[in-house]
DNA sequence: TTTTAACTTGAGCAGTCGCTCAAAATCAAA
DNA sequence: TTTGATTTTGAGCGACTGCTCAAGTTAAAA
């Protein structure tokens, strides 16, 4: 007994994701979104609330497309740190172009948002936390099938390729540098087995 | 013949530094300004030309703090690169609640401007490849000295470092997480004497 | 076909933004 | 002490911000 929605809930999300992510929070403005997403204010605020609120989806979204991805890499590679491999290589140097920004959206948002009791601070936060115990598991398995040594535990690996993902990416955040990047994952994934 | 300023521009620049390092530039409104360096708008307009002049001179400002804690380091320790371990420990732990953030205020300003032709963006990578011949030229002397293998050039090196560096601060921007801090130092300047 | 609850629309509100400029204040030189 | 170039002041401009809500549109149920 009513009107259907006349959008794809899941769209819209992704569209005001990619913004979201190239220009960050406070750049985005609502006139941006409203054009991006072909959707008028009041139907914005019936659907999401608020900016905020259209935010936190397309946080969580771009969580669960970066997982979705891994899985993807992993499932059509023959060991667990050739398809981690794979996924690296992919963001940093086949995605450049196409991709909103190099740096990673949790990570803009974690820095985006200063003061340290916000909401969209601690949602960044506890995003990251998730990733992490995401990447655990898939470390788990690394070790588990003799890829890696058991000298460091999971979490530890896990924290190792956060920390150097994120520093390679905000590394090659700018125009000219792909020629770097393939040695530079090299490294780093030599010296993962080295750990 | 005539009125002195009355401000000292070195210590204007600083504490707008500090707000646009915190809050980023666009969440940085020119009345938090005001307020900070108390100065009235057309002083601060008459001085600096705009919001975005002020910032570009707060970043160029943050690079020479930058380059000055690490030669305080460097001269007051034996050797190179246990100078630069004193600054990267000094950053991410010692003065982990008293800076306004603990990213680098490059990498948020080079995160921060997305549109690749922007003034402020290309300012940031300027910066950057400025700090990391910095960081060459530093790294020069740990190799003449011995400290470190000849079979990565000194650039090479400054590109580890700035990748290792960036992505400790990135993922110690959070309250909880000191106690990992140490030891991912540690497996930091470990790995570089291993390359 | 009529009813009616759900959805969409967009003009526009109240507040904030970056910034301006005429007037007041200041102080070295005359 | 007077002069006059220079700096400081702050009210406020026009543009833009996030967001609201009364009016209009839609389509399933009656």
């Amino acid at each position: 007994m009513a009107n259907k929605v006349k959008f794809e809930r899941e769209n819209v999300v992704r569209v005001a994701s990619q913004l979201f992510w190239q220009k960050g929070f406070h750049a985005t403005s609502t006139r941006d979104l409203q054009e991006a997403v072909n959707m008028r204010p009041g139907s914005i605020y019936s659907a999401f609330g608020s900016k905020e609120g259209l935010y936190c989806e397309s946080l969580k979204d771009y969580t669960v497309q970066m997982k979705t991805q891994i899985e993807g890499f992993l499932s059509s590679a023959d060991t667990v740190l050739g398809g981690l491999r794979a996924f690296v290589e992919n963001v940093i140097i086949k995605t450049k172009g196409c991709s909103p920004s190099a740096i990673c959206m949790l990570v803009k948002a974690n820095s985006e948002f200063a003061e340290k009791d916000s909401k969209l601070y601690e949602l960044s936060l506890d995003l990251m936390a998730q990733f992490e115990a995401y990447l655990t598991q898939i470390f788990e398995q690394a070790i588990n099938k003799g890829e890696l040594s058991n000298t460091l535990t999971a979490v530890e690996y896990a924290r190792f390729f956060q920390v150097q993902f994120t520093g390679l990416r905000g590394y090659f955040n700018r125009p000219d540098v792909e020629q770097f990047a393939e040695p530079m994952i090299n490294q780093m994934f030599m010296l993962m087995r080295k750990l």
